[in-house]
DNA sequence: TTCAATTTGAAAATGTTTTTCAATTTGGAG
DNA sequence: CTCCAAATTGAAAAACATTTTCAAATTGAA
């Protein structure tokens, strides 16, 4: 017979800890606010349960590091400014991502993978620094 | 006096190889290919320092492993479009890419490198294969 | 209440990348 | 050419994230 999954209390700390995230976070984010009665294992378990069940979708970033997203939260537009000088990596929500996903879906014929655009260049601290 | 590096045989190699390589390669895959002489760690730090001069790009792929590709020098602005799937890389040159940069640096405050813009994503062709 | 299936924590194992450090190599200065 | 500081190297250890192992605990349906 098919049970889905046993109610634990662990599971359920951490699907807590998870809609009380921002849009996107790490095994680790939930690490920091989880209590001591649940291991760094167990997480780990239970976060790949919940993404096997649609619950939350796992995707590895542009900095290697693997996100999750609450899948209903998950209805907004991001995209990444990566600084070659500096390394830092800036997260952005913004509609403009639209245009431009459409401008290459109709005169490019390519399908952009919203969640994973990078443009590189420079922050505004190096861009001053360097004038 | 700031000397850019020594030139070793290792160092060689590994270019060597590189540029023997397809599109896209692993420290994996030069370390298949190297002679005994040259220590994974030192690909590691070579590949590294390569980077560092511009000379090939690092990048993380969807299944979370890290990838490099040899840029080839090339004065035309750059935006390329890469397929998640096939791998393949296009080049367009496009308006587009003004309206994208000047939004990015007034609403973002981001100076963009225009010359190394990639979209990734699926192409025409592989999205309809997956269709 | 019973009990097979599931879940758990701790520790060990994995796999990749980085750091440490002593020894070697490199290339410009003298 | 010789000298020598700076850079590079390999081996081993460390770091780090993730997975596996396994015995013990728990869950929930019959």
């Amino acid at each position: 017979m098919a049970r889905n999954h046993y109610q634990t209390k662990q599971r359920d700390s951490i699907l807590n800890i998870i809609q009380t995230l921002s849009h996107e976070f790490t095994i680790k984010d939930i690490y920091q606010q989880i209590s001591a009665d649940t291991s760094l294992t167990t997480i780990y378990r239970v976060v790949d349960s919940l993404e096997k069940d649609g619950l939350i979708h796992k995707s590895v970033g542009v900095d290697g590091n693997i996100y999750y997203e609450y899948i209903k939260k998950c209805h907004c537009n991001h995209f990444y400014l990566k600084c070659d000088h500096c390394g830092k990596l800036t997260h952005i929500e913004c509609d403009f991502i639209d245009e431009l996903s459409n401008h290459i879906i109709h005169d490019h014929k390519f399908f952009p993978e919203k969640e994973h655009i990078i443009i590189n260049g420079l922050c505004n601290h190096c861009y001053e620094e360097m004038s």
